[in-house]
DNA sequence: AGACACCTTGACTGGTTGGTCAGGTCTGCT
DNA sequence: AGCAGACCTGACCAACCAGTCAAGGTGTCT
C-alpha cells in the first residue's frame, strides 16, 4: 500500500523507484535551499515528502550523497539553459534569449538556484570539479563568441568575463534574493512584474554593450 | 595573562571587552560565511580566534545572539556605504560613486556579504525587521531620486526597482560568488582586474540607462 | 503455492553540539 | 594588603542527528 505513495499509480519496478527518488530529491532541494546543507536534517526532508527517515537512507545511502544528487540535477538544468546561448545567432538575439531563459529559471527553479549559490558560497566542496571542467569550458567558449562580436564591431568592447558575471548575477538575484525582493514588493512578483523585470534587465545589459535592445532578429538588418 | 590575548595591550575594562568581542565577531563572521548558520559550530569559531568555547558563551549568551550581532554589524556597514548614494549629485556621479563603493565592499567584506546573502536566502529569520524598516525606507528614497532623474530627462525611463536590484546583484556577486570567479580566473583577482571589473560594471549600468559613463562631474556640463 | 528479491519502517546507537557550571585567576579600588 | 567583581576555562550534560538494523510487508516470478 505504501508502495504506491501519493498520487502516482504503480508502474514497473524501475519507474516506481525513479518516482520515489524524484519525490525525495524535490523535497531535499527545498529543505537544502531553505536551511543550507548543515542546517537541513534528514528528518525534515523525510517529513517534507511524507516518508519515514529510514526510507530516505534506503534510496540515498548518506546525506551527502543525497545532497550531491540534488546539486547534480540543478547543474544539469543550468547547462541545458546554457545552450540557449546560441553561438551562431546575432548578439541581440542570442543574449536576449539567454537572459530571458535565465530569468525564467530563477522564477521556476528558485530552490535550485539557492542550493547552487549556497554551495558556491561555501567554497564548492562538492562541485569543485564541475566548476573546473564543464563550467570552465562553457565560459571559455562564450567568452570567445563575445570577443568575436567585439572584433566584428557588433558590440562595444567590454571584458567578456565581467559581462557574463553581470548576466549571471542579475538573473540569479531574482531567485537567491527572492525573499528580499518580495518583502520590498509587499508580495510575490506577478506576471507583469516578471515581464517588466526581464525587459529591464535585457534592456540595460544590451544597451550597456551598445546594442539597441529593440532591434531583434525578426526585422531585416 | 590570558586576559591580554594576542597582540593588543591592556586598556580600560570596557576597551578590553570591546576588543575581545570584536575578535570573536570577526572569527564568527568568517565561520558563518564559510559554513552557514547551521553548519557553523561554536567550537570552530572558538578555534578560529584561539579562545576556549566557554569563553564565547561568556560574551555572547547563545549562538543565535552571536549570529544576530554579526548580521547587525554587517547591516550597519552596508547602510554606511549606502550613504554614498548621494541624492543631490547628478546621476552619473552618484551612481558611479555608489557602485564603486559597493564593489569595494565586496572586495573588503567578502565574509559579511556572504553572511547577509545566506540570511536573506534562508528567508531572513533574524533580520526580517531590518528588511521591512531600514532597507524599505532607504530603497523608497532612492527610487524617488531615480524617478526624479527620469522626469528631468537625465536618464532613460527604467523601473528604478529593477535597476537597483541590478546594482546590488552585480556588485555583491563578486563577494558571494568569489570562489566561482576565482576558480574560473585561476586565482584571486588582482588590483588591475578589480579596477577593470568595476569600470565594466559602472560602464554597462550607466550606458544601460542612457548615460555616457565618461562624462563625470569634474568637467563642466 | 512457494521462493525470492525488493521495499518499508519503528526502534536503536554512537557521536556531535549548544549550553552550563563550579572553581580558579586577574584587576582595580579602598 | 585585602576585597569585590569581572573574567577565564576544563569538565560536564542533555538534546539532537546521521546512520543502522532486524523484522515484517509486497509484488513477481516459476
Amino acid at each position: 500500500m505504501a508502495q504506491t505513495e501519493g498520487a502516482e499509480k504503480s508502474g514497473t519496478r524501475a519507474e516506481m523507484r525513479e518516482e520515489t527518488e524524484r519525490l525525495i530529491l524535490d523535497a531535499a532541494e527545498g529543505i537544502f535551499a531553505e536551511a543550507g546543507f548543515g542546517g537541513a536534517t534528514m528528518q525534515a526532508i523525510a517529513d517534507s515528502c511524507g516518508l519515514p527517515k529510514a526510507n530516505l537512507h534506503y534510496y540515498f545511502s548518506s546525506k551527502e550523497k543525497l545532497y550531491r544528487r540534488v546539486v547534480e540535477r540543478i547543474f544539469t538544468i543550468w547547462l541545458e539553459a546554457a545552450d540557449s546561448f546560441d553561438t551562431e545567432a546575432r548578439p541581440e538575439v542570442a543574449l536576449r534569449r539567454y537572459i530571458s531563459r535565465k530569468m525564467q529559471l530563477s522564477r521556476e527553479h528558485r530552490h535550485g538556484s539557492k542550493v547552487w549559490a549556497n554551495e558556491v558560497m561555501h567554497g564548492a566542496p562538492i562541485v569543485q570539479d564541475y566548476l573546473e571542467s564543464a563550467l570552465q569550458v562553457w565560459t571559455d567558449t562564450r567568452i570567445a563568441v563575445i570577443r568575436r562580436w567585439i572584433n566584428e564591431g557588433l558590440i562595444r568592447p567590454v571584458e567578456p568575463r565581467w559581462f557574463l558575471y553581470m548576466i549571471w548575477a542579475t538573473t540569479q538575484h531574482y531567485a537567491d534574493f527572492a525573499h528580499q525582493i518580495e518583502t520590498l514588493n509587499h508580495g510575490a512578483l506577478d506576471d507583469a512584474q516578471w515581464h517588466e523585470a526581464t525587459e529591464t534587465v535585457c534592456g540595460i545589459l544590451l544597451r550597456g554593450i551598445g546594442i539597441d535592445p529593440h532591434s531583434t532578429g525578426d526585422r531585416p538588418a
